[in-house]
Formats: structure tokens, C-alpha cells, sequence
DNA sequence: TTTTGCTATACCGAAATCGTATGGGTCAGT
DNA sequence: ACTGACCCATACGATTTCGGTATAGCAAAA
């Protein structure tokens, strides 16, 4: 039960001589022969009628034939399929994202994924900020879209954007007719929270920016998503400041403002397990990145 | 690509370990060893993680599993496909018959088929007396069930039973009064003649009765099958003498007798092409010839 | 640190494979 | 009918490959 013998059969049955298969096989003709001889010998049975015409296969030999052809498509795909796992280009790859970055680089991300790994069978999952790390620790997704990125000693990060940070305001604010606002003018209003890490407020934009310019901003709610921190903006419970791509598939009565004296701006990182030896993340990258370069 | 290597690989990728997978193949761990790693730099990337409790295969190594193991089921199956193609307990047959046999015999030798032969492609196909000749040898059937046996130089037969001739008369006639008939009394009355071989007036069954009778019977029309025939009995045209298994399937108002002073018989036989070296033939003259000796 | 349990390497003998030379059979053309 | 052409089968020596034994190397458990 050799994959060359049933190489060397399909060559015989196809050409119907063992001396043309021989020359097709760049080899001579009595051990191709032998070759033959001994898979009838394998099997037990006359796979070829000889006559001095060449060789026909029997009907045993046809039955044989279309197995022994697929079986080497078979192990010829098995080597394909192996080699394009490693290489990355197929496999499955799970991506997590947070809402605020939908509409800003999933529709340009996701034709670019199937376009130039066609073979990768992709998996988008919303996740909440609270989630991501640990969907990503315990292997249910691959890499995940964050922003800021997450900061874990098993997780590793590479940025590949910014957006700048712009405040949220309802369009009925009195600080929603001019073009940027003074971060001055944010003194004592009520702010909506995201959890990027206020715990932190080393790392924190918001936290530093604010601390820059010395104002204060009593918090009036946290919220898990920038989409329902918007929503609040729109009931009037506050402001909230938000990277600008927010602004795409936002409710209208909300309006975004920059700064007029600070262009802070946010990461966007795609994260994923430091162990993860799995190629596809090296091609998620570089993908991920051309997509947010020509953004 | 070998099959061997594949083969190995399953093995090792089952136990996850090469020490187990080695006694599984009845071999010392070394060489299995060995065989792995040429298996790899043949597909060019690792299958294997190697870790101080055993082998664990990588992705890459998944995808090529299931694939090799497709491939070596698909080889072993092709080896026994075409053993079973080669003893004749695979193919396709296709049988002629007549009408006149079909209540007698394919009732009880078709379930006998498809229980004895159950992998065999089975076709019956209804031929006339003068097509199955011709059918047979053209290979657009494999073996013919014949009464009586065709007599050709390239068709051999086999004879697998008999059947008594018996008078077939309307009900109506006054020869039907008696439980058998005396071949004299059929001098001079009108015969629905069949096909069998009234050229050969040797070998004719219902020719050589008359002729050692001495009786003669003006024929009053040729038919091609028995069917024809008894529906011209029915008719009034004449009477028919028919193999006995005519009786079954047949019109009311035609009724069977033997004949009081003759008990001639009619071969029943298979035929085939004598170079037809398919091995279906001969299970299938034996089934036939199970069927037919317990009729 | 020692032990245990695994895989990887080295080397040798055995088996399988390949190439060259040659035999034997069938078919076509003279 | 004979001969030449063609094709498959066999024989044998050279090479490659494979499997077994002995042993080294390495990581986790005791």
C-alpha cells in the first residue's frame, strides 16, 4: 500500500503502455514493470489485460483507478492545506472588535481580509472592553480590534492608528455653535465615562488630557460602549469624549466638536496572546494595517 | 508522498507520542522517529509540537490529518473495490430475458441477487427472441436467461433447468375436456408457431414432438413471444404448444395440458459471451441455478 | 539533584528500488 | 510464412532507503 505504486498505476492506466508511463515518470521501463507487477501481487488481482497493443486496465483496474487518483489529490491537498496553515493563509481566525470601530474600518477591513486570504475562514465578534482580554486569554478569539490597547503581560500589542479624541455634545449645546471648543470651557460639566482605564490614570487620554489643562469633570455615568455613552449625550445626561470615528453611524441631535487647543488622540491596536504562534495574527497585521494607512 | 509515511503519521498524531505510536506499528521508536521528520521537511513546515510529555500536532499537522486519513481509507477501499470488482461481487450486470420467464424465475432470482450480490449494479432489460442474440453481442447486456439455449459460436450456454411443453388451447376447445392430450389429436389443427428454431428443425423441440409423432400441424401465425402467442390462442387463431411456466401470468380463458403419450422438455439456459472473462457470469449462473433447482 | 519518560542521532545490516541488458510474445508488412 | 517492429517480462548488479540497536539530549516530576 504505497502512494508511488498507485502513482505509477494511475500513469500506466492513462497512457495505456508502462513504456510511455515510463518515459512520463522519467524512468526506465522494467522496474516500472516490477512496480506494476507487484501492486497486482498487493492487491491479488489482474489490474491490466496485456496485449501486444500495450496495456488496457481490467475492470478490477477501473474500479481501482478513480480511488487511487483521488486518494492522491487527496494527500497532494493534505501537503497544500498543511504548508497553508503554517503559512497562514488558511485556518480560522477570530476576530473580536469593540462597537465604536464597526463602521469606521470593518467595511474596508473585512474585504481586504477575503481578498488577500481567501482561504481563512473569518469570524467577527462584537466584544465589550471588559470582555475582550479575556476572550483573548481563553483562546474564543484570535486577535481583537482595541482601543486603547490592552495592557496584559500575556498579551501582546501593535498599534496600527490613532483617532483623535473629539467631544461628544447634544447639537442644542450652547458649546456646539463654534467650530472647537476650549478644553476650558468643559469645566464642571458632567462627562460620560468609558472604561478606558480611569484606574490608570497614568495611561488614561481622557484622565491626562483633562489634568493637562487642569479641569475637572464630575462624572455623571459609565457606560460599557461609546454607542451608549452617545446615547446619554442625546438625553442630555452629559458630554462625553470620544475618538472621532464615533462619528459615523451616529444618532443625529449629537454633534462632535475637536479641541481648539489639544489634538489628543487614542491608539488603535490590534492585540493578541503573547503565545500565539498562530501565522494568521502576523497576517490579520498586515492587512489590518494597510486598511488604516489609506484611512 | 508516501502512503507508509502518511500511515506513520496517523499513527503518532493518534497517540500523540512516537513510543506508542511504534508499538501500535509494531516497529521500534528510532526509525518511526525518523520517518516523521522526513515527512515534514517533505511538506516543508513542523506537524508536530514536541514537548517532554509526548507529540502534539500543530495546526498545519491537523489539516494534513484529516486529509491522510480520507487518502489511506480511500486506498483500502480501492483495494478491496477492486478484489471485489475482480470476484465478481461488484459491477454492473445487466440481464436479458424474456417475458415468458419473467413470472417464473425473476421473482425469486432477483431477491436471490441483490441478497447474494448486494454490491452489483443490477439492470433487466425485456429482449425478444431475436434481440437478445444480438444484444449480447454487442455487450449491451452480459448474460441472457434463454429457452432454449442460443446457439452461437461466440455465446456459450449453460443449462440451468427445464421445462415441459404443455398444449395451450382455449378453454372452449373440446380437447380441454381431457386432463392430458395424445399428441395424435393435434394432427391437422392450426399451431401459433414461436421463433424457437423452426429453421433448425433439428433442434427444435415442438418440430421433433410433431415429427415423431408423425403429426402435422399447419401453422397458423409466427409470433415472437409466448405472450403473442397465448393472446392469439385466446383468440381463437389456433393453439400453442409452450414451455409449462407460460401458465403463469396467463389470460383467463386459456387453459394447459400435457400431453398424455410425450413429456419433452425445453432447455432453460444463461448465455454469455464466451470471451466475457467478467466474473459476474458465473455468481450470477449460480444464483440462477440455486433459484431454478428449488423451483 | 536525581530520576523518569520522552524524542533525536549514529551506525549497521537488510530490503526495496532503479538502471542496463536481454528474453519472449504478438502483430503487421513483405 | 518469414521477418522486423514493438512492447512487456525477467535477470542481475549498484544505489538508495528503511528498520533495528545503542545511546545521547532534554524537560518535567520526585
Amino acid at each position: 500500500m504505497d502512494l508511488r505504486r498507485l502513482r505509477y498505476f494511475v500513469a500506466v492506466a492513462e497512457e495505456r503502455s508502462v513504456g510511455r508511463a515510463a518515459v512520463r515518470l522519467r524512468m526506465a521501463q522494467p522496474p516500472l514493470s516490477v512496480q506494476i507487477r507487484k501492486l497486482e501481487s498487493e492487491v491479488g488481482t489482474a489490474l491490466f489485460r496485456r496485449g501486444a497493443r500495450g496495456m488496457e486496465p481490467t475492470a478490477a483496474g477501473r474500479a481501482l483507478l478513480s480511488r487511487a487518483r483521488e486518494a492522491l489529490a487527496l494527500t497532494a491537498e493534505g501537503f497544500e492545506a498543511a504548508r497553508a496553515v503554517a503559512a497562514g493563509r488558511r485556518g480560522r481566525l477570530s476576530v473580536g472588535y469593540m462597537f465604536a470601530l464597526a463602521h469606521a474600518v470593518l467595511p474596508k477591513l473585512i474585504p481586504e481580509l477575503r481578498r488577500s486570504l481567501p482561504k481563512v475562514d473569518l469570524e467577527f465578534i462584537e466584544l465589550s472592553a471588559s470582555t475582550r482580554e479575556a476572550r483573548l486569554l481563553d483562546h474564543s478569539v484570535t486577535v481583537a480590534l482595541c482601543m486603547p490597547a490592552i495592557r496584559h503581560n500575556e498579551i501582546e500589542a501593535s498599534t496600527i492608528g490613532t483617532q483623535r479624541l473629539m467631544l461628544a455634545l447634544p447639537a442644542s449645546s450652547s458649546l456646539a455653535r463654534a467650530t472647537a471648543v476650549p478644553v476650558k470651557k468643559l469645566q464642571g460639566r458632567p462627562l460620560i465615562s468609558l472604561p478606558w482605564p480611569a484606574e490608570d490614570p497614568a495611561t488614561s487620554v481622557v484622565a491626562s488630557l483633562l489634568r493637562r489643562h487642569q479641569v475637572s469633570m464630575p462624572v455623571a455615568n459609565r457606560v460599557e460602549t461609546v454607542h451608549s455613552a452617545l446615547s446619554l449625550v442625546l438625553s442630555g445626561e452629559g458630554m462625553a469624549i470620544v475618538p472621532a470615528c464615533a462619528q459615523l453611524g451616529c444618532p443625529t441631535g449629537v454633534v462632535f466638536r475637536p479641541f481648539l487647543d489639544a489634538d489628543d488622540a487614542i491608539d488603535v491596536a490590534v492585540c493578541w496572546r503573547r503565545d500565539s504562534l498562530n501565522p494568521l495574527v502576523r497576517n490579520f497585521l498586515k492587512c489590518a494595517e494597510k486598511v488604516i494607512r489609506q484611512t
